[in-house]
Order: C-alpha cells, then sequence, then structure tokens
RNA sequence: GUGGGUGUAGCUCAGUUGGUUAGAGCGACAGGUUGUGGUCCUGUAGGCCGCGGGUUCGAGUCCCGUCAUCCACCCCA
C-alpha cells in the first residue's frame, strides 16, 4: 500500500471472504445441499436477513438472545441481522397460514449472524442450511429430515465420519421423574446436563446441590447417562411412554432407511435453545474433534409462542463451517472445476475477430469459453491455457486463418483436432 | 472472559550474544529461436520486520503497551 490512510485488508472480525477457489467450494455445498432437499420433496424458501429484534428475544437464558448483532435504523427501529432463520420461517408460515397447506416441508440456505467470541468452527456470520417440516406430528418429520441430510452428508463424502446422537427432552424429562425430580426444575436441569462431558461429574453435581438438589437426587441423575440404548431406558423405567415410544420409531424409521450405522441414542444431547420440545439431535464426526455439522429437533410449541396456531414442527440446521472445515481435514474436499472447458487466444491482434467469432460459436454449444483479452505469444497463450485447468486451447495464428482450420488442443491428452472454420462458423473468411 | 504461543515478501518460514544495504523456497511476472503448455535454466518485481512507545551510539532482535491470529480452558451453534 502506497501513500494515503491505510486500510485494514482484513475483513471485520468473525466474517469471511470468499476467493473464486472457496466460493467454488461453497457452491458445491449449497448445490449439494439443495440436490439433497429437492430429492427429498422439500420446496425452497428464503426470509429477510433483517429481521424484527422483537421476534429474535425470547426468554433470557439462552445466550443467542445476548449474540445479536441489533442495530437501529434511522426511524428507530429496533432490527438485527438474524441469528438463525427459524424464527423468521416461524413468521412466514403464521402470516401465510391461510395460504398454506399442511405439513409443509420447506428448506432454505441462508447467511445468519452472531456476536460471539471466535473460535474453531465458530464465525460470527456462516450460511445455515435449514430443514423443516411443519404440520406433521409423530415421528415421520424426523426421519425424513434426518435421512435428508444424512444423504447430503453421504454425497459430500462423510458418510463414515459422521454420527448423529439422537435424544429427545420428553423422554429426559420421563426419566428426571422417575428419578423424583418435579416437572418445573426440568427446563433447567437441561442446561446444566448439557455441560456433561465439558465439565467434571463432581462440578455438575456441584451446580445440582447449589440448586436446591439433594447429593442423592444429583447422583440419580447422572445414573440416567449410563444408559445407552431405548432398551435400557424401558427396563429402567419398567413401562413405556408416549416419548419412548416416538423415539423408538424415529430410530426404526432411520434403520429401515439403512442408517442404522450413523445414528446413536445419545441422552447427553439436549441443545442450547430452549424451544425444542421432543426429539433433539447433533451430528459430530466420529471422533470428537469438530463441534456439531448439524443439529436440530422437535419445537411444536413456538409457532404459538409467536401468535399463531399451535402446530408440531420439527426443524434442522447444517452450517458451512465445521462442515467444510472437517473435508478439508479429511481430504475429501470436492475439487472446483476451472472456470472455462476452453480457452480461446490468438497470436496477432489481426485475428481478434476469428477468434471471437470461434469464442461465439462454442459458447452457443454450450460449453464455456474463455477467449484471450489480447494477443499472446504462443508460449505465454498455452502456459496460460494450462495454468486455467481447462481441458482444451485453441491458438489462432495467421495461417490458420490462411488455410481456414483451427486446432482444437486437448491438453490432458496432448491431442489436436482440427476444426474447419466454415463449419464451424458458416463463414470461411 | 482466563492462560499460553505466534506476528518478517502473495504463501511457508530463516534471521547468531543487539551491529553494515533484510534472506531462502514456493508462487507471480519477464526472458531462454516471434507457432505450442506443466519439467529445466536465467532474470525481475514484491518488505514501515503487525502497530505505538521505551532502552541503546545502534532494535527484526531487548522491555512495556496495543491489535491481530492460533491453541487450551470457559461457553455455545
Amino acid at each position: 500500500m502506497k501513500a494515503g490512510a491505510s486500510v485494514d485488508l482484513a475483513p471485520p472480525r468473525g466474517m469471511r471472504d470468499f476467493y473464486p477457489h472457496q466460493a467454488g467450494l461453497r457452491e458445491i455445498l449449497f448445490n449439494t445441499w439443495s440436490h439433497a432437499a429437492r430429492c427429498h420433496g422439500f420446496e425452497r424458501y428464503d426470509a429477510c436477513i433483517v429481521e424484527n429484534l422483537s421476534l429474535l428475544k425470547r426468554k433470557a437464558g439462552e445466550e443467542i438472545v445476548d449474540q445479536i448483532y441489533a442495530f437501529r435504523d434511522k426511524s428507530q427501529r429496533e432490527l438485527a441481522l438474524r441469528p438463525e432463520i427459524t424464527p423468521s420461517l416461524a413468521r412466514m408460515v403464521c402470516a401465510g397460514w391461510n395460504d398454506l397447506t399442511f405439513p409443509l416441508k420447506w428448506f432454505s440456505i441462508g447467511q445468519c449472524f452472531r456476536y460471539e467470541r471466535m473460535s474453531r468452527g465458530r464465525k460470527r456470520e456462516h450460511y445455515q442450511w435449514n430443514l423443516d417440516v411443519i404440520g406433521a406430528p409423530g415421528p415421520a418429520p424426523e426421519v425424513e429430515l434426518l435421512t435428508t441430510a444424512l444423504s447430503a452428508t453421504e454425497e459430500l463424502g462423510l458418510g463414515p465420519a459422521i454420527r448423529v446422537h439422537i435424544s429427545n427432552r420428553e423422554l429426559l424429562s420421563d426419566l428426571l421423574a422417575y428419578a423424583g425430580i418435579p416437572a418445573e426444575h426440568h427446563a433447567a436441569l437441561f442446561l446444566v446436563l448439557d455441560k456433561r462431558g465439558k465439565l467434571s461429574d463432581d462440578a455438575i453435581t456441584d451446580m445440582l446441590v447449589d440448586s436446591g438438589f439433594t447429593t442423592e437426587a444429583a447422583a440419580k441423575v447422572f445414573e440416567l447417562f449410563e444408559l445407552d440404548s431405548l432398551d435400557a431406558v424401558r427396563r429402567l423405567l419398567g413401562r413405556t411412554t408416549a416419548a419412548l415410544e416416538h423415539s423408538a420409531a424415529v430410530f426404526e424409521g432411520l434403520t429401515t432407511y439403512g442408517w442404522e450405522n450413523r445414528i446413536c441414542f445419545d441422552l447427553s444431547v439436549v441443545r442450547g435453545l430452549n424451544y425444542y420440545t421432543g426429539t433433539v439431535f447433533e451430528a459430530f464426526d466420529v471422533d470428537r474433534r469438530f463441534r456439531a455439522v448439524f443439529g436440530g429437533g422437535r419445537y411444536d410449541h413456538l409457532l404459538e409462542h409467536i401468535g399463531g396456531r399451535p402446530a408440531p414442527a420439527v426443524g434442522l440446521g447444517f452450517g458451512d463451517v465445521v462442515v467444510t472445515e472437517i473435508m478439508n481435514e479429511i481430504g475429501c474436499a470436492p475439487s472446483v472445476p476451472a472456470a472455462a472447458d476452453t480457452v480461446v487466444g490468438y497470436m496477432e491482434a489481426d485475428q481478434s475477430a476469428i477468434a471471437l467469432r470461434v469464442a461465439h460459436q462454442f459458447r452457443r454449444l454450450e460449453e464455456r469459453v474463455d477467449l484471450a483479452m489480447g494477443p499472446e505469444k504462443a508460449r505465454a497463450f498455452f502456459g496460460r491455457a494450462n495454468h486455467t485447468g481447462a481441458r482444451y486451447a485453441i491458438y489462432i495464428g495467421p495461417d490458420d486463418v490462411k488455410t481456414g482450420h483451427i486446432r482444437r488442443k486437448d491438453l490432458e491428452q496432448r491431442t489436436e483436432t482440427t476444426i474447419s472454420l466454415r463449419d464451424l462458423t458458416g463463414d470461411a473468411s
């Protein structure tokens, strides 16, 4: 940088630029998401990125509310960059209720923002694939959502590296009730239990005791986490419950789809958002070296909370940051295609018009063609053509114009094909 | 938020107890017979040594501050 006020060339903290290669990777990821969603019968929707702050504010206790990028516009309206899209979706569904036929299966890919401390896998902005089924009770929505997301991870080459940990908040409530803990304490307990594995069990016991639980009750809570299967839960309870049957049906459906090696029962999954009601799930790399790849759950009361009619709903969010990190880490990142199939260049300015017409013809044949911006020496042209990664190169000199034939070179196989200019452009000149 | 590491060319990094004019590899660009590419050879460009202060005759090097970044905690998506 020369004279003048120096500008910080880095993007703002937590924000990302995408150079062509990175943008290309992102495009492949987005296409994979879209493809998986459409294959499973989801319709695309989109919502505004700037949202009313009041819609996003919920009860305190959720970190997400403290991390909203909020601001006032010039009329003092309180607005925010959306931290997630689910509230906007709920708003759209409530507003459009009479025009919609249920159940809805909708997806979107949108940028979301959160002001927070950064670490690996966490930026202040990311793109998130959202899948939601609204208006369907029962286990089927969970099964469809998860099979859609799993097929996307499979498509990305991540299949065996990912496992979905599935739990159910209602089932956890059943177990806490069995342990003698009154229902009014369950919501607070979820937050504490979510820390298991991050804090020592002793520390969690202290937290529970501080909250008014007896040491015996805390010990009983820990016993619950020894449960590693739905059968173990059933044996402990000595009976079945609605939540237990629901979860069993989710596992059965996913097994029918053939995902039995990609899923596991894990009571420690609770999720940070407090609008989740029943099923909750998070997908992790099997070595647990990264943050969750995707997560979600059932939120049966969100719509009525924002003033709509009650409707059962299940949602899933799948961000671009962690999945990209894992793909880069295990080396299965898809290769970004070259910008062009064919590079067209020419030796002298006299051949520029011919080169332009040749490029035009190939483009009309649906080829992606990069035309030189000026004359180049042969060496420079082929060096550049090779560098672009294009498969074919057409280099036009005065002799080609004279003979009326151009040569199309296959850069990979080092072979040449001769093409008549007349055949190509219908014009011998 | 706590602790630690790292900031030198576009990238990866050297740089001696403080001592002339700041180094390499890769990449970029230009040449190596004015019509043929990845190798090879030569050359060129590219640096406020993160920023600010201090110590010193002298600081990339030592001290303080600050910012950025990474890691581990904390927390969570």
